[in-house]
DNA sequence: CAGTATCCAAAAAGATACTG
DNA sequence: CAGTATCTTTTTGGATACTG
């Protein structure tokens, strides 16, 4: 009985992971808090390659959890935003959000500065 | 300046993400909420083969979140736990544990069942 | 038992040029 | 502009045998 709550909490971090794994896919959704946005745009703020960029917005798009807008300007434009459903992540990103900010607190012993680099680097420079 | 909320957000994801990341890091934390566990016994529980569980705890290990202690026994053994700073994902976790639930009731229609499958399986079958 | 060494396969990511 | 195609590199994960 043991075994099987282990087992289950295990198997449903699993899940969460195999629909927002990855380097970016919970990075997008962060950033489509603060709105629709398109393409291109998405691809400049992140510093996502278009390739790797259209993959995972189609999984996303797959999972619900992204809508892809087309627009009918000149010349055409598409906007992506986030769905109802993708709110139920809220906690998560909210969550990691704030370990985030805290961890990167614990390492610098200031406050988070957008000017410094990746943590990695940080640790690595340690 | 709301391009600079937006930067700060994924800035912090991304800092998550570097310690986190990965298809087992969570994982092992989250096996590990249930006590202290020895090395072959997380391998065992988890699916994972030794040489990336042994890197995956070394990593943990230098985050800070796990902690390897050997025991005086014959021959040695070696347990693993979290630390007190490990504790501080906890909100991490728990989000993604009941996000994982919620989702796999969604995509499933009935309660989840350690028995099924992965979720990736089930999509495909779809 | 705990872990490393070796070798290998698969997945993920990136650069860049190109198309409608 | 939005995306795809192509090619390459890097990262990640896994099987298995071996050592103290």
């Amino acid at each position: 009985m043991e075994e099987r709550k282990c087992m289950r909490i295990h198997l449903s971090i699993m899940d969460t992971l195999s629909v927002v794994n990855g380097k970016w896919k919970l990075v997008i959704l962060s950033v489509l808090l603060n709105g629709k946005m398109r393409f291109r745009e998405l691809s400049r703020v992140t510093g996502i390659s278009p390739r790797i960029l259209s993959k995972e917005l189609q999984e996303l798009e797959m999972n619900e959890l992204v809508i892809r807008t087309v627009c009918d300007t000149k010349p055409v434009t598409v906007e992506y935003s986030l769905t109802e459903y993708s709110k139920t992540l809220d906690e998560v990103i909210d969550a990691m959000n704030r370990w985030g900010i805290k961890h990167r607190e614990r390492l610098t012993g200031r406050k988070p500065n957008v000017k410094t680099g990746t943590l990695t680097q940080l640790a690595e420079s340690n």
